[in-house]
RNA sequence: GGGCGCUUAGCUCAGUUGGUUAGAGCAUCUCAUUUACACUGAGAGGGUCGGGGGUUCGAAUCCCUCAGCGCCCACCA
């Protein structure tokens, strides 16, 4: 008798929820369980990956989507072939990209900005935000199939990462990697804080280039693109070795430039290339990151002339309190009128813009929080190759160390020559930012005294730093913090180091750098051994998917459209790692009549095995036999791929196997002789293929977990496909 | 300027570390189809592997060179 949900084509809308619910009630997506119930042994080996946590402002889209699908691929895989296999949820707090989108709402909402909210009430709706975005996106993970652990979900800024976060902090500040200090930093006007190098986003464009003379009197010609930052220049800089101005090094002049008195000393700096412009730099060491260097080596004054919201504090009524846009052309009419300007160009220059907020970023010297990476100090416990417990080391050379020892492996290779290259070029980092919503800076003041702890100090009077920290901080430390670091809990010793990290390429920098950085710092291990990075997810055009563009495909959608197993397939064939990668609505189509072909092939077997005793083995003919052994080593040749990651090529070999060999041509030909073959032929035609449609169902389900999962248990199975041993060879 | 890639069928891409006649999916064309499936089957056409040079018994694969495209980082007086 044919199971009645097989008359009709299969139907994912109305399966995936239900099997969804029974993997969840089986609990079989925490190993604990697994090993309680006797499908995994207590002393397996463990295999252990953390989900990169989206961020908490966001909604699903194909980018995670891949990333879940990828890694459920090498889980279930695991899973089943019995390893104590962990795979840990959690969500980012995703510090100033989140509260800039509260303060929007508030605004757009209430007209109100954040002060008159104040920090606590602005927090309170936060919260509120991000718990209902949390809920989302949880949600969404579920719908695409993700076999998460979700009893041990974790948030970036809970009560748990925030004790791992202070006790990060504390022992660095103790080491001396983190220090405070008065510098010219990033500040974005728009976002009101501080943010790092790699959150800036360089925009190209195309700007008017002047150069002029401070004064008639004055020699020496320069350049900028900024003219409203020059009434704070100190020194115009020359190289030491150029003829042309060696006579006026060391001569200062005072100027009123633009109803601002200034004084200008020429210093020679070899810093400065005498081949470009005019080969002489004007110095402003308060808004730019160079000039500030070149002051301090020359002890030069910093003149502050541009305030954090953009405008100009200058005494000169004519430009105090105008915007810098404002204040660049009125300065540009003041040199023309005073003829002072002697050239204007249009050159291609890149603009600073913050990521989050896409402010103009205006460099401003502040005092701010920053983590030494090339300061000296005594390595800790170290189980790392190549690193001794108490030898000296700075952070980068523990950063390029697991490199060089080939701890950690990157898939694609290439990227071990772009991290290098990138910790080669590193600065240290600025990690303090000007907003309430992250983990507070677990330092206080009190008067001169300075107090670094995991908690507050007993004594009266002291003050909590205002600032929080980076958001790259907690997640540096995700893959044990999730784990209950600092507490030496058994998870931790059981499951950490982890061995894959998944993620898209383009937070090499931004998230996997740091994870090394605070793992072989704090823990003296590696956070993983291998890294495989996945492209972006394109549209069919290579274009980026984004909302604003309207051209972004919403994975939910497509799940709805043509079922999750069709959408996850069609994001690992032909998704090689660390490249881009186009999708589009066809090929996820294609894939939705895969699943229907697995469906009706299995009704097929089904129908023309009615009669078949399963607990039997019989002889099989000399072809059946051919097609078994042909087969088993295919299972092995499929094994191979994912074990080495070729999760690309694994899912089209099995594509093609399921269509064009056992579909096509192992049923056709099977026709034949179960209806008019010898009752021997009969018997071993129909193990091979049930023997066949069962191991495809166990290959497959890594891939399309669902319409598998349905199958099995339409076959008249008791146990979960999910925690069914990964086959070695083809059997019943 | 520094770094990393890419260029293979009309399109999107494989090609597992050099080995018969270079593959897949989609698209196109022809035919079939009352019997698991039209969300189907059988078959066909289509490539001098970006150009040139070299190494080798043998090169899409290794080396050199030229051209085009892309990404990342830096500079930006």
């Amino acid at each position: 008798m044919i199971d009645e949900r097989l008359l009709k084509p299969y139907n994912p809308a109305e399966t995936e929820d239900s099997i969804y619910k029974k993997w969840i009630d089986s609990g079989l997506f925490n190993p604990d369980t697994c090993v309680s119930k006797g499908f995994t042994k207590p002393d397996a080996p463990t295999f252990s990956i953390m989900l990169p946590p989206p961020n908490v402002t966001g909604v699903l889209h194909m980018g995670h989507a891949a990333t879940l699908t990828i890694e459920d691929i090498m889980v279930r895989y695991h899973r089943m072939k019995g390893d104590r296999t962990l795979w840990l949820p959690g969500t980012d707090h995703a510090a100033i990209a989140t509260q800039s989108k509260v303060e929007k709402i508030v605004e757009k909402e209430e007209g109100k900005r954040r002060h008159d909210l104040g920090r606590e009430e602005l927090l309170k709706r936060i919260a509120t935000f991000v718990e209902g975005s949390r809920t989302t996106i949880v949600h969404q993970s579920k719908k695409m199939g993700a076999s998460l652990d979700w009893s041990r979900e974790a948030f970036t800024l809970d009560e748990e990462r925030n004790l791992a976060v202070r006790t990060a902090f504390k022992k660095m500040y103790d080491d001396g990697l983190i220090y405070r200090k008065f510098r010219v930093v990033n500040w974005d006007p728009k976002g009101q804080t501080t943010i790092s190098d790699d959150e800036i986003i360089y925009e190209a464009a195309k700007s008017p280039q002047y150069t002029f003379k401070y004064s008639k009197d004055f020699p020496i010609a320069i350049a900028t693109t900024r003219p409203e930052t020059k009434v704070g220049d100190v020194a115009v800089a020359v190289h030491p070795d150029d003829a042309r101005y060696k006579k006026y090094v060391g001569n200062t002049y005072d100027i009123v430039f633009a109803g601002v008195p200034i004084s200008v000393k020429i210093i020679a700096d070899s810093a400065v290339d005498p081949a470009y412009g005019t080969g002489a730099v004007g110095v402003t060491p308060a808004h730019s990151m160079v000039d500030w260097e070149i002051a301090n080596r020359h002890n030069l004054p910093i003149i502050p002339v541009i305030n954090e919201f953009a405008k100009m504090t200058v005494a000169a009524p004519e430009l105090k309190d105008k915007k810098v846009t404002e204040a660049r052309q009125i300065i540009v009419e003041w040199l023309k009128k005073e003829n002072l300007l002697i050239k204007e160009e249009i050159i291609e220059n890149n603009i600073s813009k913050a990521e989050r907020t896409n402010g103009t970023i205006e460099p401003l010297p502040k005092l701010q929080w920053f983590i030494a990476v090339e300061k000296k100090f005594k390595m800790g416990a170290s189980n790392m190759a190549g690193i001794k417990t108490g030898q000296e080391v700075t952070l980068k050379e523990l950063m390029l160390s697991v490199v060089k020892e080939n701890s950690i492996t990157f898939l694609p290779d290439n990227f071990t020559k772009i991290y290098t290259n990138w910790i080669d070029k590193l600065h240290d980092w600025c990690i303090s930012r000007q907003i309430w919503y992250g983990h507070r800076i677990p330092v206080w003041y009190k008067g001169d005294t300075v107090y670094c702890g995991v908690d507050a100090p007993k004594e009266e009077g002291y003050i909590q730093d205002e600032d929080t920290l980076d958001t790259w901080f907690s997640s540096g430390l995700w893959t044990f913090s999730t784990l209950g670091w600092p507490k030496e809990t058994l998870d931790f010793k059981t499951f950490h180091p982890t061995n894959v990290l998944e993620t898209g390429k383009d937070i090499l920098f931004f998230w996997v750098a740091r994870m090394i950085l605070m793992t072989t710092y704090l823990i003296g291990t590696v956070p993983f051994k291998t890294v495989y990075l996945h492209g972006t997810v394109r549209t069919d055009k290579g274009e980026k998917m984004s909302k604003s563009l309207g051209n972004a495909m919403d994975p939910l959608d497509m799940n709805a459209k043509y079922g999750t197993d069709a959408t996850r397939i069609s994001l690992i064939i032909g998704n090689g790692p660390g490249n881009d990668f186009r999708i589009s609505e066809d090929k996820i189509r294609g894939y939705k009549n895969f699943a229907n072909k697995i469906w009706n092939a299995t009704r097929f077997v089904i129908s023309s095995t009615e009669d078949f005793d399963r607990s039997k083995q019989p002889k099989l003919t000399a072809d059946d036999a051919k097609i078994h052994e042909e087969f088993n080593i295919f299972i092995k040749d499929v094994t191979k791929d994912i074990e080495e990651y070729r999760f690309y090529i694994a899912g089209e070999k099995l594509y093609h196997y399921f269509w064009h060999n056992f579909a096509d041509i192992t049923i056709e030909r099977t026709k034949e002789i179960i209806f008019h073959g010898t009752p021997a032929e009969k018997e071993s035609a129909q193990w091979l293929l049930l023997s066949l449609l069962f191991t495809q169902l166990k290959l497959l389900h890594p891939f399309m977990p669902f319409v598998t999962e349905e199958l099995w248990g339409v076959l008249g199975n008791k146990k979960l496909l999910m925690i069914e041993s990964w086959p070695k060879e083809s059997t019943l």
